[in-house]
DNA sequence: TGTACATCAGTGAACGCGCGTTCACTGATGTAC
DNA sequence: TGTACATCAGTGAACGCGCGTTCACTGATGTAC
């Protein structure tokens, strides 16, 4: 007789189960696709529901309503935020400015590989700002601001400009992110991909070298 | 026998008319109310044509749909946004720095004064943001901005760095009004009033400067 | 190891609500004669 | 100047829709014995 097949790993796609099992997690994938597709105004908590394969009155056991969800999945955003910032430091040669105008290219990675996302969590009032979980992913992503802003320029702290250096290097990085989602800031996008670049690490550079 | 009262001037509240006579702009401003108290996110039609004190099926003489009514919304504030930048450049020093730093200074007075209106101008998909009239006022505001930042250095078109620090520009003083207004930038709402401007001042004088 | 039972995640029908849209209408205004 | 009429801005009832929420239920899972 040959041997049976292995028993299904937990994590596989269970045919048929009546409960998820692992349906939180899920259903912020779902949120994120549903965000995507429908923008933050199209959002809403049924479509979540459907996408994740699940009856509309499921989520309630896991978020109190639509804005519990969008709570969660902005902070897990800020996160993912935080990661694509990493990713580009990791390339980056190790200087201190380097290092910040990495940062500021990370920034307007996610930002543009995850748009309705980027407003959910920078210019939108659905979700709760005043969450402790994600004030905390928001605040872990400023002090990685202003950590990076000490490293490029470590004068600032002594001088008492490090307050205005972060808001600059904030303000640029936000103002080019927001702009380039919104299908501004023509005379960037209408270069092709590598220039655009090129032109945007040689404007952050510009901006956040020390003077 | 006494003279008869002068008949009312046409502007004037008639106390019940059955037509409203000047419904148009009298929606467009029923809108911007609705819009600052509800957000984009909770903007109805039915709730403008109510603040208008007209049935809600009225406003389809005047606009096809909501989206006709914020795309019309969005383009009057591109007026009243280069306005706003112009208010503060007639106080301003008339040297092309100080008159570009105040355009910035217009530009994030706009935004903290209207931010509903601002987000819908800049982060929103519910204008149709391919409108001839809407394109129109939102190139002016951006023209406006390629000028003075010609005016500010001279030498940027023959160099060719003109597109590069109209980006810088326009990211620096985008940045610092979205984060504002979303109630990020701790280091600089934390300051009183006054000391913010001047902050604010400082860090565009300084991120806008030729090198 | 097997049985009974408590727990609780997920179901699906039902609800009330506000929305945009439609439509026959009303009545004020402007124009032709 | 007065009358008839066309125009069209605004009315209000009606509609269908998708939404969030509720609730009695079902059935899978974990635990006590």
């Amino acid at each position: 007789m040959p041997s049976r097949p292995p028993p299904r790993a937990k994590a596989s796609r269970q045919p048929k189960s009546y409960h998820h099992g692992n349906l939180r997690p899920a259903l912020l994938a779902a949120a994120e696709r549903e965000l995507a597709e429908h923008g933050i105004e199209g959002f809403s908590l049924r479509g979540v529901a459907k996408r994740a394969g699940v009856s509309h009155a499921a989520p309630a056991h896991h978020f109190a309503d639509a804005t519990g969800l969008l709570t969660a999945l902005a902070a897990l955003g800020f996160e993912r935020f935080v990661a694509a910032q990493k990713a580009r430091q990791t390339k980056a040669a190790t200087d201190g400015l380097s290092q910040l105008v990495a940062a500021g290219l990370g920034y307007i990675d996610f930002a543009r590989a995850h748009p309705a996302l980027f407003r959910l969590m920078f210019s939108s009032d659905r979700p709760d700002h005043g969450d402790r979980t994600l004030c905390a992913s928001a605040e872990a992503a400023m002090a990685k601001l202003v950590d990076d802003v000490r490293g490029a320029d470590p004068q600032a702290d002594a001088a008492g400009t490090l307050a205005d250096r972060a808001a600059t290097a904030w303000a640029l990085a936000h103002g080019l992110a927001d702009l380039l989602v919104a299908g501004r800031l023509k005379m960037v996008l209408k270069r092709p991909a590598a220039e655009q670049q090129s032109s945007l690490a040689a404007i952050l550079r510009q901006g956040l070298a020390p003077r």
